[in-house]
DNA sequence: GATGAATGAGTATTCATTCAT
DNA sequence: TATGAATGAATACTCATTCAT
């Protein structure tokens, strides 16, 4: 019992938290909400997080680990697919992510404005090495004359909107747009069109056609 | 005095909430800190806005409407201008208004997370316009055959996307890719990628390279 | 214009202090909800009366004044009227007198109008099924003819401010009259007055003897 | 000690809510005056009472849970003991309750202790007056023989309690006897009960009917 | 592992009052 | 005579955290 049940106590607090602090933010959340909505001792969370703060460091660290793993395993093959294909389905993996952690990567994303320095800290540090995994691709393909000669951080920041606007603007997309960027359906329409960009915006026209045909097979 | 003394009042506080609710969130920023940082009691804050959530509604609401100003503005010519210019131009005027408007957009679209259902109420409000201007041009455009035929939703919310990255994405953009979004030079050399953007996967051919000419004309 | 408005603004700031006072109390009147009943500045309130305290004062002083006018008045003829008819007139035109400064009288002999609807709700339930024991025994013993058949709810009211007068009145007995209900002493002795007051004006002549000498032995 | 300790914090809490809300009102005792008196953490009002107005209610209906078991134990013998003996034995009970449970009987029924001491000095002249008048002519009555010979305390406050019932017990006469005490109609009734009070209790035999004769002249 | 009690510092808000105009 | 602006102190309440059990 004692395993499981401290498993059990441990996940249901992170389970409340993420749904709360999505819903709420941060600093609407109480510990007290959290507890509530777990159906545990308020001490608990002093006993498995050592604090409110604890508890938020590790729902950021425990993201960003798996997200980072999905850029690293992308990037693994960039030599052998080459950098067209890598990107295609970079951008979809990365897509994907954020649709199953949807409640962690729209609090995560959304209440970026970190008092903490020490989530600062950490924030930057994975924020870094998402930049190292794109400008790797992006470099490889314009000196492989895969990808037109952009501005590399320009292109990112344009390339990072673009995959974070389902998430960051979700509730708009639901309740405006009437499109609903947590159903899969909408990610896979939504990942043609960022190809789409990809396509007209980087990809040299010789590879363009090619990478396309690709990644259609690879998307179905 | 007594006008000057009042406006003077009510502006600090509103300068100073702005700045606070930017960098640290609306929820971890007091009425102390804001009154503080502005220099006066806390309760003229009380005086001129009633409690904390009718300064943040205060700041929502001046925010949209010149927002929804600027929107307006771009759009009464869409006939006259053609539905290609008159979206670059819109490009254009919005971000130049984000970054003049840097602190207020930074927090509107950083703290999305709307606890209270007024706030919901006036963000749909404002968010609802801007998707009727946004469709007003695309609609008009792919009748009059100077756009392809996209999925209008779809391609708002991936605009909107990268329309919002600079602001988003600031920190990142700053610490992690060195590119400076606060600053005029960026916001041009962005609005150049938007563009490209639109030109590559929006117009049609033949307007495609007769407007990209209007704009650089216009840009510099 | 001069002297009416003067008249009139403090009037107006007399009438609504008073209506709110016997409507939430003194405490939990502020002097902005005066204000706002008056339809004048809150400053006003400070011009007249110097401050809440003053306000509250003036109150108090023209009420017992004219009270007292009203006793000297009918004090005055008792040589020539007689103990009794003096005393009958002066209840009378004590009743009067409530009566017509009602809002005053119920604030200064403080009934708790309870603001709160549950408090209310609270207050109510308890004080039916007080009435309900009353009246319980009081119509049964008219219908089994130990009682004279008076209006029930007037008795009751009556019976009930005799109950509660040492309570009521406790400060005014210990200090005024140097009679201390918190003493079993004297309750035993006002206990024995309102039984005396039952028997004259309720108890049917046969009961009221035997019933008087069995209770007598029940308090000793 | 956890059990002992609980009961005592919030015993503790209640004592000294009960002695201020007697002492000074409700709204005038705040809830760090209870806290401080009850040598207690401020937030534990909170902890046991959920707020101020929790541990109101917890004194009210405490207060009136135990007032009606009193009653219902006296009516229980109604038929066995007969009507008079009946309430009888329930004033006495009644009196005997409020005496036990003063604090609570004096604030629940609302005295104001007057927290300025100017307010009570302004309050002690005028019932002094009062209580002049008062007893000028029952003094002088029981001197010519027109009255008994009553002890004068004790009549007055009697006598009190029942002139001031409308006014104490306004919400009750109304919502729950059906009694309008701000109506003429209705004062003059009870005008009338209070003089059958007196010439029953107070006047002797002989005067009794010539005085009444005349007071019904002059009521009419 | 888990809990209820308790705490002190913090929150937003409201208050009576003052003052220059 | 009347007012809007401004203030500092006080309000009820909530918070994250600690600790004995």
């Amino acid at each position: 019992m004692g395993v499981n049940r401290q498993t059990q106590t441990k996940q249901s607090i992170l389970d409340a938290a993420l749904y709360l602090f999505h819903l709420k933010g941060f600093h609407a959340t109480s510990i007290r909400d959290i507890a509530g909505k777990a159906q545990v001792n308020t001490a608990n969370i002093a006993y498995y997080f050592k604090n409110k703060q604890g508890l938020l460091e590790y729902c950021f660290i425990s993201y960003f680990e798996e997200y980072v793993r999905v850029l690293d395993k992308n990037a693994a093959d960039l030599e052998e697919k080459g950098a067209a294909d890598c990107l295609l389905d970079m951008v979809y993996d990365i897509l994907s992510f954020q649709r199953k952690n949807f409640l962690a990567s729209s609090f995560i994303y959304g209440e970026v404005l970190l008092d903490s320095s020490l989530n600062r800290e950490i924030f930057s540090t994975y924020l870094m090495k998402e930049k190292y995994f794109f400008q790797l691709i992006l470099e490889y393909g314009i000196e492989q004359n895969e990808f037109e000669n952009i501005s590399v951080p320009m292109y990112i920041l344009q390339l990072k909107g673009m995959l974070n606007a389902p998430i960051a603007h979700s509730q708009y997309a639901r309740e405006v747009l009437h499109v609903f960027p947590q159903e899969t359906y909408y990610t896979e329409k939504y990942a043609e069109q960022v190809s789409r960009f990809l396509q007209a915006t980087l990809f040299c026209p010789f590879n363009h056609e090619k990478k396309q045909d690709n990644h259609q097979l690879l998307l179905l």
